[in-house]
DNA sequence: GATTAAAGTTCCACAAATTCCCACAAAAAA
DNA sequence: TTTTTTGTGGGAATTTGTGGAACTTTAATC
């Protein structure tokens, strides 16, 4: 899963699954919050493997993952591609208008777009910053 | 991949790979941004082990890695043997009309035509330059 | 318990964008 | 020159993305 795909939330908290995603994330997927307001979305085939982790974690430790994991959204997209994303996820990540979707190799994220952009263009401001990453890379 | 090669963006974003290096590209290959504006190619097998780098690094850690992936095309050239560059790639670039292709051994690069060659007269314009280039390659 | 309102689903329709395909010019090879 | 390959343009058909209507279900009110 690669790229970057923006869209929109339509009044009944609809979001629509990019077509170049649509494909590897399956008929059905799960979305869970994930780092900085964002959400993490994986197809099912990874989401067991999270769900392994969860339960491998002993209950008393599980304040945190306890959270988490009620906050986790089963998602099947509709005919025409589009999903329901629960008002509390919705609420998490601050969509309003615009909905960036990014490919993130075994799962996808999903951002506001103006908080989205916003970081991104910060980051690219800074040369040094890309030359870092492409050199972790081995490129 | 070696050689330079330049052709134009066509109105849909179409672009089209020298027949250089159509072979060594692959039926697809992988766009991703690179240094200065410019943009780099990877066939499959390249971008297999580009794509282990990425995974290797700790979902946490991965902020700028997050950026670059997020920039990633897959491309699948079409019987002409052009492709679609997204207009997220292509703005990078500043691609508007015509475009080099850079064959780099393992990989190729592409550039907004006028900004590359600028930068090659400049380089040029030092002899100096070369001469220290040719040391490092112990010549 | 019936009626109405609200919320959530499913479906249909349409515009815009993208893909696919055909045609042709220019350049290179035979 | 003739033939093939390379490079470019554009139209037709399909897919994608969006809005909204119609229908269900749930809840609220009398």
């Amino acid at each position: 899963m690669f790229g970057k795909f923006t869209h929109n939330v339509d009044p009944k908290g609809r979001l629509f699954v990019p077509a170049k995603l649509r494909e590897e994330l399956g008929d059905v997927f799960y979305v869970m919050i994930g780092l900085e307001n964002s959400l993490m979305v994986f197809p099912e085939s990874k989401w067991e493997q999270v769900n392994e982790s969860f339960n491998s974690v002993p209950l008393s430790d599980s304040g945190a993952l306890r959270y988490i994991r009620s906050n986790v959204a089963r998602c099947e997209p509709d005919k025409q591609g589009r999903f329901v994303l629960p008002p509390i996820l919705r609420k998490y990540a601050n969509l309003t208008n615009d909905v960036t979707f990014l490919g993130q190799g075994d799962h996808a994220e999903i951002w506001d777009a103006d908080a989205y952009n916003a970081k991104e263009a910060a980051w690219l401001a800074n040369s040094d910053n890309l030359a870092t990453a492409l050199k972790e890379l081995g490129l």
